[in-house]
RNA sequence: GCCGUCUUAGCUCAGUGGUAGAGCACUCGCUUCACACGCGAUAGGUCACAAGUUCAAAUCUUGUAGACGGCACCA
């Protein structure tokens, strides 16, 4: 079979996905084993504005590892991918669409013509990211996609809102929210974020005490919400002041006069130890309010414009612009005592980046008292969620739980969950399902519904059950796709996804949403299903840019994956990603990509080398088991050691990469297919048979072939294209080879069983003996290359070791002169070569090359004391522990023995350097 | 303010009580019939610094310096 030189990514990335998709592989009802035991993902919901970024790819190509990994062994393996609302988002593109096309705002077309137009972008340019996920290779079940907004998910949202409110757990509540003035919506503490921002203000202002010929000056960064002060606290214990509580201050710029009072949030130490209170506008003096049952004055509108009650002079102002008027003011009243420099910590909306504003605002609420101290037990009996890695994000959790407030879930939108509670013309509030519910339960058809939605996050909460069908009807037929596990086959009983499929295995997302969607996930899947969401969370690190800082636009140093892809092919890429640690940031660095780029290229290679011998055998070495190609090679003359020895180092490299891959150690598992590959394989395993493949050797193209079929395997869920492209065309390769539940799909790797890595496959032996071999051959190659020598010129290599050694030797006397370019070997028991010879030493054996004429005496010198020097100070450091009695008498003695033996063998190895060099002068 | 992470070869990063690793770059040599996206051979590190625990520390503890992250507060 004829393969191109080179690999080219783009024809296989082309033709393998659109099959696996046709052909149903992504869905897990392509397993036919009704005992399968079942492995589920469910991806974190990208938002449907966004397009795929480096840190969706790294996670897709996490969970897409995943699952093939357990699809290859035989799970019955679901991944199932969706797209959320994302209500702020996508509300402010249809909003700038609506301006930019028809010069309109949302309140021209109202709520309805609004929402049709949200569902219309979304259905247009919603597609973008899942389009891109095709391309990634994604093996996710795209019969089972879904959207947060679908009608099933809808009512699981209506149906948790209902109960969450009989209960009493969701409230209505007048409170000091976060305003983003811009998006003119509330937000969660979660999506406000701090910004340092310089030369910052701090001003004094001097309020006059009625009656008391004096006045009390209060410092504040925002001045403008003195128009809606109420009152001036004090530390009651503070001497300054202790004596105006209850006397009342003429608050200026109004006409209104406010009392002083005693509090002891107060910090006398602070500032003036006199604090404005405004209890519309900030949380603190909200609660001071509370306390000393003072009005809440709000001063500004919701676009944060001041309101009637901040006064005609003020009405209509922008608040920085009444901040600066307040301060101009103060000045001409002689009430201005100074203004400091002061570096303030600014709130800003995360999306939008308005500075956020405190405002006292009627919103819903969820109590999370319950669903917290369930999501701590889970943690604290069960260790569940298990992060990867543990450290930092188990402690930061639990902290983070531990201090939970009500979570704000009402957002002044029009897109996303409207919320199920509607009001009579009294106000009296009716929470249901559905309109004709709310109806039944006012006895009255005229009822307004709550015009806001519900945070993006509360129907994303859902995510791990709602998907599954789960919408919360009482007797409501879940859909069933999936047919049943059981021990006894033949009894198949119809199970849901959700009984399939919840608890999922794995989450795989990044650290930015753990609080906002991973906990809550967990809270409320534990609290409406009783199962767990997910009993591993494996936290992605950050990928950053080339300059280290996050990739951002602002920032101009994003890479795209899709460029990536293009530019070194998709394998590379998502090999590459998962070669990350996992939890790691990483700062993006073409190179690294370009690595693997190669290696697919040397797999490529190494395949087209094994096709152009690959001749039928008599021997249908694919579908055989491992036993009866044990027996077959025996029968037909055994295996050599090459042979013995790659075997021993694949099982060895399957046990240990599914060891990493249950541990979630990616980098690892990389680590050890790339090694396995190039290195076993190519350099060695390829370079000591190449002689038996290319005379037609049968015994040996059936175990080459045997050996890269599971090289291959192991690949395929890093690089799926590229091996499945191999994988095809191997001889015999069918759906035979499959894992056994999917033994009548249409052949392809992805279905192939996963190399288990017997550990009675595992041969010490062998390994040591070609060990032996390949030092042999290292030490001939590098007196060739120190000495200069070329490769034109061949000599004769002689051997001195044990004579277990020498058969070794012996047996292998052709691969060594292959690799080594050597005419002819000696092997005995003593060397016994002229003195212009180069020579060296191993763990097993003594070398030498009679090199007359060729030989530099100085440079042999050279070479010899260079190895007895690296011996030398191995071998001091060895002797240095070994006559310390502490070490003796406390290191294990397993160390000890250990020692002693390297420091044996040492000394004899110096000592054999040493004659040799003796023998040179 | 509280909690936490990182600092290892020129670069990008693994490792984590018992002789320092990879990829790339560098040096030398190879157009060897799978691959120059390659092959072979070298070189390169007192594992940020200091003290401690230990027979043994890059690895554990404490502190210092630098980089960074989260949370809280911010009159």
């Amino acid at each position: 079979m004829e393969l191109a030189k080179a690999y080219d990514p783009k024809s296989a990335e082309e033709d393998h996905y659109q099959r696996w998709e046709k052909s149903g592989f992504f869905t897990p009802e392509v397993n036919q084993n009704p005992a399968a035991p079942t492995f589920s993902i469910v991806i974190p919901p990208p938002n449907v504005t966004g397009s795929l970024h480096m840190g969706h790819a790294l996670q897709h190509t996490l969970m897409d590892v995943l699952a093939r990994w357990k699809r290859m062994q035989g799970y019955r393996t679901l991944w199932l991918p969706g797209t959320d609302h994302a209500g702020i988002s996508v509300q402010r593109k249809v909003v700038e669409q609506l301006k930019k096309e028809e010069h309109k705002k949302p309140t021209d077309i109202g709520r309805e013509e609004f929402v049709r137009r949200a569902w219309a972008w979304k259905e247009e340019y919603g597609n973008t990211i899942t389009e891109q996920m095709r391309r990634e290779g994604a093996s996710v079940d795209w019969s089972r996609h879904r959207f947060t907004m679908d009608e099933s998910l809808s009512l699981a949202v209506r149906n948790v809102f209902c109960t969450l409110h009989e209960e009493g757990s969701i409230y209505r509540g007048l409170r000091i929210v976060n305003w983003c003035p811009k998006d003119k919506t509330v937000l969660s503490d979660l999506e406000v974020k701090d910004e340092v921002k310089k030369g910052g203000q701090l001003t004094y202002l001097k309020y006059p005490v009625i009656g008391a010929g004096r006045t009390i000056t209060v410092a504040t960064t925002r001045p403008e919400t003195m128009l809606g002060d109420t009152a001036v606290a004090v530390n009651p214990s503070d001497d300054r002041y202790k004596d105006l509580i209850g006397k009342m201050i003429a608050l200026p710029l109004t006409d209104r006069e406010i009392p002083i009072v005693g509090d002891e949030y107060v910090d006398a130490e602070f500032g003036t130890g006199a604090v404005k209170v405004t209890p519309a506008h900030d949380p603190n003096d909200y609660q001071i309010g509370q306390r000393h049952d003072l009005p809440h004055l709000l001063v500004m509108n919701d676009d944060a414009t001041m309101n009637a009650n901040a006064g005609a002079d003020f009405e209509g102002l922008d608040r920085f612009a009444a901040r600066e008027k307040v301060v101009e003011r103060f000045e001409e009243l002689g009430l201005l005592e100074k203004v400091d420099e002061y570096e303030v910590t600014l709130p800003i909306c995360e999306r939008c980046k308005t500075v956020v504003e405190p405002i006292l605002s009627e919103q819903w609420f969820v109590k999370m008292d319950e669903m917290r101290e369930m999501a701590l037990d889970l943690m604290k009996s069960e260790g569940v969620p298990h992060f990867s890695p543990r450290i930092p994000h188990e402690k930061v959790y639990t902290a983070w739980l531990e201090n939970l407030k009500d979570w704000t879930i009402s957002r002044q939108l029009w897109w996303g969950h409207q919320i199920p509670a509607w009001y009579d013309e009294k106000g009296n509030v009716f929470v249901a399902c559905t309109a004709e519910e709310a109806y039944e339960k006012a006895g009255t058809r005229s009822l307004t519904q709550d015009p806001d939605v519900l945070d993006t996050w509360f129907s994303s909460g859902l995510w791990a059950f709602s998907t599954f069908g789960w919408t919360g009807e009482r007797n409501a037929d879940t859909p069933v796709r999936s047919f049943a596990q059981g021990a006894d086959k033949s009894v198949r009983v119809p199970l849901s996804d959700l009984d399939n499929f919840l608890p999922t295995d794995v989450l795989v997302t990044g650290r930015d949403i753990i609080f906002l969607w991973v906990s809550r996930m967990i809270m409320l899947t534990r609290k409406f299903t009783g199962k767990k969401a997910f009993e591993d969370v494996v936290i992605t690190g950050t990928v950053l840019g080339k300059d280290g800082k996050p990739m951002s636009k602002s920032r101009n140093n994003g890479v795209d994956p899709i460029e990536m892809f293009d530019k070194f092919g998709v394998d590379a890429t998502r090999i590459y990603l998962a070669s990350i640690a996992t939890g790691a940031d990483i700062k993006w660095n073409d190179i690294g990509v370009e690595t693997y780029r190669n290696f697919a290229n040397k797999i490529w290679n190494a395949t087209r080398f094994c096709l152009m011998y690959s001749e039928t055998s008599d021997f249908d070495w694919a579908t055989a088991t491992e036993d009866e190609r044990k027996l077959y090679r025996k029968e037909k003359g055994g295996l050599t050691l090459a042979d013995r020895w790659i075997d021993s180092r694949a099982a060895k490299t399957a046990h240990a990469l599914n060891r990493a891959l249950e541990t979630y150690q990616f980098h690892e598992a990389v680590s050890l297919v790339y090694h396995f590959f190039w290195d076993d394989f190519c350099d060695w395993y390829i370079e000591l048979k190449k002689d038996e493949i290319t005379e037609g050797n049968i015994l040996a193209t059936t175990h080459i072939f045997w050996v890269l079929d599971m090289a291959l395997r192991m690949l395929h869920p890093f690089m799926p294209y590229l091996t499945e492209e191999l994988w095809l065309k191997l001889p015999g390769s069918s759906n035979e080879l499959h894992h056994e539940a999917y033994i009548n799909a249409e052949a392809s790797i992805m279905l192939a069983g996963f190399p288990v890595g017997n550990p009675k496959w595992f041969d010490d032996i062998a390994e040591k003996e070609m060990e032996a071999v390949i030092d042999a051959i290292k030490k001939v190659r590098n007196i060739r290359a120190e000495m200069n020598i070329s490769t034109a010129v061949s000599f004769t290599v002689h051997i001195a070791a044990h004579s277990y050694y020498q058969k070794v030797f012996v047996e292998n006397e052709a691969q060594i002169l292959k690799l080594a370019k050597a005419e002819s070997l000696v092997i005995s028991d003593e060397l016994d070569v002229p003195k212009a010879s180069a020579k060296a030493v191993t763990d097993n054996a003594s070398i030498a090359i009679p090199l007359e004429g060729l030989i530099d005496f100085d440079k042999e010198c050279e070479r010899l004391l260079n190895q007895i020097t690296k011996l030398t100070d191995e071998k001091t450091r060895l002797d240095g522990q070994l006559s310390n009695v502490n070490f003796l008498e406390r290191a294990p003695a397993e160390k000890v023995d250990a020692l002693r033996e390297r420091s044996v063998e040492l000394e004899h190895q110096i000592q054999t350097l040493k004659n040799n060099l003796e023998a040179l002068s």
